[in-house]
DNA sequence: AAATACGTTGCAAACGTTTGCTAAACTTCA
DNA sequence: TGAAGTTTAGCAAACGTTTGCAACGTATTT
């Protein structure tokens, strides 16, 4: 197909009798022009709709002004709403995003890897999957000085910008608003322990636990392979147990949905006989019956200043690392709500 | 940052004595070249971990192996599921895609055209915003010879490929379901007549009233803005009438979860005194309480089949006008589940 | 009037590829 | 042995920009 040819730098120095160097100083107002000079030639180029040539400006500066991002799945509304607060800010800067799916495997996120490489991206912002165990492939990024920022799933041990929310405090403020609830056996929904997310909410679950005196039982604690299906296979299993919970964390809110429908299921009563609470504070969560208490991650903001970040590290043009926590909020709905006794 | 110097087809030509030429043709096995040459360029390139620069490629080729995506949301599930299809699909064929969002505005869209026009992506995959009234924008992009492809969100005027599901029939079938269960009074919650998906939606609404001797009642007819917040406003609105609806057809699944949620409010029984469909079959519609009827919108498989066309378009490298239809599916669950009296 | 300075411009190289044309080297055949 | 044919390889231009350097013309200075 003839793309209706485009106008070139080439045809505006033709059009005046000039140098595409005088014209392209006039146009990037870079050097010493003669001012009347400069007005012709951005005329024209009014004129002509000219638009530069990006593809020749990034191999001319050895920047393609695009950055890179991979993120377990889009589908996640906590991923796409991440990326909403990455493209605001990229735009912004004149940067434009390049996003990528690992679907959760490490394999997959290897190659995105590779695809953002090639494709010459000025950084790469990650959340890594849930399979992710291996540095080498983000000490690669790094050792190729393309600037590197993860967000939410970090992995710690690498010294680049992160941004995350304070998971351990998180899940201690709503452990302890359970136990406050009067829940004593509190179970928790776990993700992989891979992740370093994973680790320290269980970590703050356990010690909100011991801060109050309670103890923790290893029974109570479910490793979520994550697969929806098995959410009502872990729920009856808990509440099948002699001395059953009076309270789940659940490891998400659409995790805390399906346990919510099996423990109604059996007959039990919502916040009444077991509180339940989530994660993420999904869309549905103030709909549900009970309404669904749960944690208020700032997907967007993490999005934004994980952006801001990387930003930051092209300028500069050195490598930084920051460490930023985003305070989330415990949203507190009917499904924990009840009276003391 | 010093990038870790790539190595080029210069620096394998240099080190083997050779051309530029060679190394390049030994690398795209184009031309006739020596069996043995090719073999030493083929290890060394292996053994330096040459990449090829694509931008140098696109500067070349004049073709940037990137297609450009325009969606209303990515928080919007349907469009974050379609864009997974448009994904898989364009990386089978060495594609990398650019996702721009646009907010539902008429303005931003004009915006990301212009964007992903200056990245000089070789086409554009879109589903238009709620706004989107002109035609101007989209001749712009044909007028470019850049291949264009709508889905979901189409403009019907335009010759381009489109790929939708068949609204008509969806509307048409959801309705007529309702009406089978009992339902006389069906209030239809209905997008921007703008579009072309809403107007057609309407007309299955309508179509299937008449086809079964109802009277079209224009009290029952919202015309959303869609904004969340006014779906109370208007259920109560509904519920409020002289003569109130015994069914109603949301917009989507998350305006069908509120209107139930007010329904249930008011102290009303679903499905016996009044019934729910939604429509997109969303994540929680399994689990709402009573589970929810739905139409499911294969997204995927949308995003998937668009990104089919525009690579066979820009294959073929002319401009192909085939429209694709794709049959959605309705599923029952209690919300419209009565005996009918 | 000559020398210097300055403002403005063009040339050409560079970024990393591909490819048409030409040339060298080697093979084949008479 | 010479002519013709066939491989194989290199040169150079091209894609659309930017930019260091040199050079031009004009203005300023002494």
């Amino acid at each position: 197909m003839l793309r209706s040819s485009t106008v070139t730098i080439k045809d505006i120095a033709k059009k005046l009798g000039i140098s595409t160097s005088t014209v392209s100083r006039a146009l990037t107002n870079h050097s010493d022009i003669n001012p009347k000079t400069k007005e012709a030639v951005l005329e024209l180029a009014q004129q002509l709709d000219y638009q530069p040539n990006s593809i020749a400006l990034s191999l001319r500066k050895k920047q393609t002004n695009i950055i890179g991002v991979i993120i377990p799945e889009m589908v996640n509304r906590f991923f796409s709403k991440a990326i909403g607060g990455i493209q605001d800010e990229a735009s912004k800067a004149g940067y434009n995003i390049m996003v990528c799916q690992s679907n959760e495997s490490q394999h997959i996120e290897y190659n995105n890897i590779q695809t953002l490489l090639n494709s010459l991206v000025d950084g790469i912002i990650i959340s890594v999957s849930k399979e992710t165990s291996s540095e080498r492939p983000f000490q690669k990024i790094i050792d190729k000085g393309v600037p590197l920022v993860f967000f939410d799933r970090v992995i710690d041990s690498l010294e680049t910008p992160k941004v995350m929310s304070d998971n351990y405090e998180a899940a201690f403020n709503a452990t302890s608003h359970l136990i406050e609830m009067g829940c004593s056996r509190i179970a928790r929904v776990s993700g992989p322990l891979n992740l370093y997310n994973s680790r320290w909410r269980l970590k703050g679950y356990q010690d909100a636990l011991i801060s109050h005196n309670l103890p923790i039982d290893e029974e109570l604690i479910i490793y979520s392979s994550h697969t929806a299906t098995n959410v009502r296979e872990y729920t009856n299993h808990l509440l099948d147990l002699p001395n059953p919970p009076d309270g789940i964390f659940a490891i998400n809110d659409q995790g805390a949905l399906e346990i919510m429908h099996t423990i109604k299921q059996r007959g039990l009563r919502i916040p009444e006989d077991i509180c339940v609470i989530g994660f993420n504070n999904d869309y549905f969560s103030a709909f549900t019956e009970p309404s669904l208490s749960s944690v208020e991650i700032p997907a967007y903001e993490l999005g934004r200043i994980a952006a801001e970040l990387l930003l930051k590290e092209v300028k500069v043009d050195s490598p930084i690392h920051e460490k930023r926590i985003v305070p989330s909020k415990l949203i507190l709905r009917d499904s924990t709500r009840r009276i003391k006794d």
